[in-house]
DNA sequence: CACAGTACCTTGCGCTGCAAGGTAGGTCCA
DNA sequence: TGGACCTACCTTGCAGCGCAAGGTACTGTG
């Protein structure tokens, strides 16, 4: 029910998409590129059928905005950026966050207070 | 699709079952006490409709163990506490916690250190 | 006896992450 | 030219979890 993996799978959800909105915060993103960077990110990697289906579902929900962009060397990529609401969504959860995750250090103990 | 009813649900998820394994780590507790207590608890609150399936798993994946306890006033209660695996999944959780709080307040900044 | 309170549990739904499968354009090299 | 390989996109079907709503049973009180 809940090995290793799972445990990092179920983690993942309601936040991976909230990382995704961080990550093309400050820069436009591709697909892609954004399998790859979250690969390396310890508890959050995700592949291609993770984060496609995410994508879209932000960019249904207004969060993001895409736009095609021809490839140096390649096939033409979908660059993603952060919309007005995307950036008020992203703040909301950063609030919402700090206090979970205050919640949950308390509850569960991280080791410091056993 | 992610209002802040929805943002908050989906932070529980997977973590949830932690803080319940976490609060009868100490102390054997029943079901409704549970419910009571998560429901002050912010970002947490979780309904019998959660709790109850969530203690049957907990139950069938060998972390929880349970014993009827007459209640003084009312019906007999249920009262959970930790096996030995449970508290084994508690400090695996404990660990992968930790990693993967740290990962989501780098990505997303939670203002600190932007 | 009816009623309210406590405590347990189940059913059906929606959302999300994922593995697997599929399409198409570009590059490289013989 | 043609085939192999890479990049980049997307879709389908499945499984798990949280939840609202509904249901059962026991206890104490007026």
């Amino acid at each position: 029910m809940a090995d290793a993996s799972q445990l990092a799978t179920s983690l993942r959800r309601g936040t991976l998409e909230f990382c995704v909105l961080a990550m093309v915060e400050t820069e436009d993103r591709y697909g892609n590129e954004l399998v790859r960077r979250l690969g390396g990110e310890p508890g959050l990697a995700a592949g291609e059928g993770t984060i496609y289906p995410l994508l879209s579902r932000l960019r249904r929900s207004g969060w993001l905005e895409s736009k095609w962009v021809e490839s140096p060397s390649g096939p033409p990529r979908r660059y993603y950026g952060l919309t007005p609401g995307g950036r008020s969504a992203l703040d909301h959860f950063r609030a919402e966050w700090v206090q979970f995750r205050q919640t949950v250090d308390r509850l569960v103990g991280t080791g410091e207070a056993a």
